[in-house]
DNA sequence: TCGCATATGAGACACTGTATCATAGTTAAC
DNA sequence: GTTAACTATGATACAGTGTCTCATATGCGA
């Protein structure tokens, strides 16, 4: 963890009410909660897990939690991680260096590689047509070193 | 469209009648339909889009459609886009040049640019950790001109 | 504190993707 | 061409995710 640990959690915090205010929403009790519990967790969530946390210690409703979810997502705290199963999947983006995934066809492990701000080149194309960025990822798919060996055993 | 087009149709249907004989799988009317199909669509497409389009020419059912698709994409025929809302999207890879996609978080519309081949300073690093690299895509997410304007009129 | 706009919870709902199973189609051997 | 064995299909039911509705509660500016 880095020494500036608490001072970032501020900031995240300082960007998701600006964020509200700016978007005339309301920094409410279920907004806090659920802030607090993606910026606690320290892998990549699903809404449904969320949820069932914020429900089990809160009683914030399912509802809630994905209403939250999409303020969260829209102020830049937390990010959508390209998977390919049904759900969506997010990580939070406070004391995380930035980093993308490549993932096995086969098994579905994730491995994650630092970002070398290679999208910089792609910034200036998509602004020109008006497009806010957020976030990006680079995603890359094909077969981990595991299964390769597997196939070769087989 | 390139002069090529014919051939490279051809060898997608080798290299999907190939895969599906290797699996011990029959080359059915249904799969041909929804081949053709996932084709013929020059964009992206969900499988319930291609599902509707099957049932309504042909009456192939909801449920093949959908066990088809999976063979695609086995087969390297489509791809699916990394994408983030609830459907999942796939594109075929035939006749098509590299590109990467920007979504809307609001209206899920996307937008295409060209691939730089930036990816290419990853590659050594996923390499070197046995990562066997079939594709990769860069995902870009935010907020689209539009829907930016519709905020403001409110 | 008051009044109004926004947020919430509970449940219903729509939609996606999967599973089941009886029937139909495909293939290969003869 | 027939037959037998296997695979594919369609219809439907189902589970899970994410959204919508609406009555009630809460937050916030005056």
């Amino acid at each position: 963890m880095r020494l500036n640990t608490k001072s970032a959690f501020l900031q995240e915090r300082i960007k998701f009410e600006k964020h509200l205010s700016l978007s005339g929403l309301q920094i409410s009790r279920a907004r806090k909660i659920v802030f607090n519990e993606a910026i606690r967790n320290h892998g990549h969530f699903t809404s449904e897990e969320l949820a069932k946390i914020c429900f089990n210690k809160n009683k914030i409703s399912r509802a809630t939690v994905y209403r939250v979810v999409k303020d969260l997502l829209e102020s830049g705290v937390i990010r959508e991680t390209a998977f390919g199963d049904k759900h969506h999947h997010y990580e939070h983006i406070y004391d995380e260096k930035p980093h993308h995934h490549a993932q096995c066809l086969r098994c579905h492990e994730f491995i994650e590689f630092p970002d070398m701000k290679e999208d910089e080149r792609y910034r200036p194309y998509l602004e020109k047509r008006g497009f806010k960025i957020l976030g990006h990822e680079m995603h890359f798919y094909g077969i981990c070193e595991k299964c390769q060996n597997q196939q070769k055993m087989k």
